[in-house]
DNA sequence: CTTAGGG
DNA sequence: CCCTAAG
């Protein structure tokens, strides 16, 4: 197998790596003067949370701008194209869970010419192994401690100390295949799935951990992250205006590992119960913190039409807000917002969902989880997470991609991850808590206690596939398991045009081939197009037939033509569920507004959110003032705070109220005269 | 293009 | 979310 080979390879390499870790700290150090990247080289280089709960420097980090990258063999690598290289590419990121930063080398080393830039974000696999390691100790394998090692002391930071990686790389081998766990599993998953793309030149960016990639400029071409980086770290901290810059169409998102294909129902409901998990834990202020933060900063792009730029995007599915909704939502089992205020919905500007949630402005798309526990008068447990680790992610993109179609390509993947099949996991101790019946004060886990030793992590559902072989499969041809892939999507098939403000670096050719492999794997939240076509083809067959003056050729004839029309046409958005964040903002302004003016409602609170139409928004307020009216239980999706709905029902009657009492003025004037 | 409402 | 009538 090639992978061992290359493992080992990777192996005897690190032992060189390690001589340069000085110089390359050194190096990294005077790109920034405050010696910030080598702290966060340090810093991801931390695979365990349990044990490495301590991050300072957690705030810092997300103040400067940086991408990281890694060239373990710049040597090995330079032979671009090379299958051979991408492979080695793969392991050598798996194996070298650290990032060497370079914001430099990163723009400088531009093989440019591909047409496809995978991403991978690896750590569900080093996160479970985090856990089952913290968890097991030394038992019954020192493998996971050998591997654990191995990352480390590839980090070529002085920090990691243990990276002594003893040569014996043959043990490496036989213990990755006898305990078959994760960083051989990803390497596997890497390698496979590259394969059926072969011809295409491709990009692997594998970050293992934490998938953050900030500061850049979106106007960057993604092609500068291009081969050479097979770990690349992005901070998706974009704004809304590059939000809505609507992903490419060749992107591709696709989560490996447990949390597969789930559709856009599943996510949304496991979404919830896991949320909830969550919230018992940490009351609020989880997944807030991971992963949105974008959208803290709401750009007022002044589009009058917004629609029509908003038609083009409207396929394009953003669910950071589903994130965020994840955070700032709350209770409705219970949990309730304790008094505080991720967002502010007070200000009048143009206030959207997005910008009110500047309390989660802060959030670090980060990959370590770390926590701190406040002890509250009541025997009450506080726990802050601070952050989550991303599971493994997957992602292609084409490498003329827009640093922000990166960007919310990763938090799209992101959130599906959330969505699809996460549980919390909690280890205090170093231990795994399992037993979920046990009460925390039971667990140890009491306000007297000392709660340094609690971590939690996000866990891929062990119920989901684990197959990486399966990777190779669900690329191309979706398997009977993972049919359903978790995010594929296509861009709206009949438009081609970019925003004026987007960064269409777009090739044409990449949307239209793109489109090509993408509608076939696209039968997951949205309908096929062709499914649709044909439908509706069927259809208007019948009705067609059923006219008797309808001669042949009209049977025929407009059949296709509408087929055809439609096939490229025709696409049903996906559905994206308004997060709570959003349901406040649209309360807020249907407040001051009333019923009945959509569009003054979409331009005050969801004008950077490209995809709310008015029309959805009033489909909305229709939905939240039946929901509010029906009883809690039979409510379902996330649930919207009780508050909220009292302010729907509120605000519903008292502008049905006005409207009546405008009709009847109108009425009784021209009775009057 | 917007609204309003049914599907 | 979609579709469409109506203004």
């Amino acid at each position: 197998m090639c992978a061992f080979d290359l493992l080992a390879a990777t192996a005897d390499n690190l032992l060189q790596e390690k001589q340069n870790a000085t110089t390359s700290s050194d190096r990294l150090s005077e790109n920034d003067g405050d010696g910030f990247v080598k702290e966060e080289c340090l810093d991801a280089n931390k695979p365990f949370k349990a044990e490495h709960s301590d991050e300072a420097s957690c705030d810092r980090r997300y103040k400067h701008e940086f991408v990281k990258e890694k060239k373990p063999f710049k040597a090995e690598l330079s032979d671009e194209g090379s299958s051979d290289r991408k492979r080695f590419c793969n392991i050598s990121s798996q194996v070298y869970n650290q990032n060497r930063c370079s914001k430099e080398q990163l723009q400088h080393d531009n093989y440019g010419h591909s047409c496809i830039a995978s991403i991978v974000t690896s750590s569900s696999c080093s996160e479970r192994f985090a856990a089952e390691t913290a968890v097991e100790g030394k038992g019954q394998n020192g493998m996971e401690n050998l591997v654990r090692k191995v990352e480390l002391g590839s980090s070529g930071c002085p920090d990691s100390s243990g990276c002594k990686i003893d040569g014996d790389v043959s043990k490496v081998k036989d213990k990755l295949l006898k305990f078959g766990k994760v960083p051989i599993d990803t390497g596997t998953e890497l390698c496979c799935f590259e394969d059926p793309l072969d011809e295409k030149p491709l990009a692997l960016i594998s970050s293992c951990g934490n998938a953050k990639l900030s500061g850049y400029d979106d106007s960057m071409p993604q092609s500068s992250l291009s081969k050479g980086y097979d770990n690349v770290l992005v901070d998706s901290r974009d704004n809304d205006e590059n939000f809505s810059d609507c992903a490419h169409p060749c992107t591709k998102i696709k989560s490996f590992g447990p949390i597969m294909f789930i559709d856009d129902r599943n996510i949304k409901r496991k979404l919830d119960s896991k949320y909830h998990e969550v919230a018992q834990e940490s009351k609020r202020n989880t997944l807030s913190n991971s992963v949105l933060d974008g959208n803290v900063k709401p750009v007022y792009s002044s589009r009058k039409n917004y629609d029509k730029s908003q038609r083009s995007q409207m396929n394009i599915p953003f669910k950071k807000r589903k994130l965020f909704n994840c955070s700032s939502d709350t209770n409705s089992n219970g949990y309730s917002r304790r008094g505080d205020t991720s967002y502010s919905p007070e200000n009048d500007t143009n206030h959207s969902v997005s910008c009110s949630s500047s309390g989660m402005s802060k959030g670090h798309g980060t990959s370590s989880l770390d926590h701190s526990a406040l002890r509250s008068r009541d025997s009450h447990v506080k726990l802050r997470i601070k952050s989550f680790r991303v599971p493994e992610l997957f992602i292609e993109i084409p490498e003329t991609a827009t640093i922000g179609s990166l960007k919310r390509t990763v938090m799209e993947a992101v959130t599906a991850v959330f969505g699809g099949g996460l549980h919390v996991g909690v280890i205090l101790h170093g231990k795994k808590v399992r037993d979920d019946n046990k009460t925390l004060l039971q667990t140890g886990i009491s306000h007297g206690n000392h709660l340094d030793a609690l971590s939690f992590t996000l866990e891929a559902n062990s119920s989901q596939n684990k197959s990486p072989a399966c990777a190779t499969d669900s690329l191309s041809v979706p398997s009977a398991d993972m049919s359903q892939p978790l995010i594929v999507y296509p861009s709206s098939l009949g438009v081609t045009h970019q925003r004026a403000s987007g960064f269409s670096n777009v090739l044409p050719e990449h949307q239209v081939t793109g489109l090509g492999s993408l509608v076939e794997s696209d039968h997951d939240s949205a309908p096929s197009p062709i499914n649709t076509s044909v439908e509706k083809k069927s259809k208007d067959s019948k009705e067609l037939i059923t006219v008797p003056e309808m001669g042949m050729e009209a049977l025929v004839a407009i059949p296709v033509h509408q087929k055809s029309k439609r096939t490229e046409i025709v696409q049903r958005r996906i559905r994206r569920p308004f997060s709570v964040a959003e349901v406040e903002a649209l309360v807020q302004a249907v407040e001051k507004l009333g019923t009945g003016r959509w569009r003054d409602v979409k331009l005050r609170a969801f004008d950077n959110a490209k995809h709310r139409t008015y029309v959805d928004l009033k489909d909305k307020w229709k939905t939240l003032v039946h929901t509010a009216r029906i009883s809690p239980q039979q409510r379902r999706g996330e649930p919207v705070p009780q508050e909220l709905l009292d302010r729907v029902l509120t605000a519903h009657a008292y502008w049905s109220q006005q409207k009546t009492k405008q009709l009847l003025k109108h009425h009784s004037k021209p009775c009057l005269l």
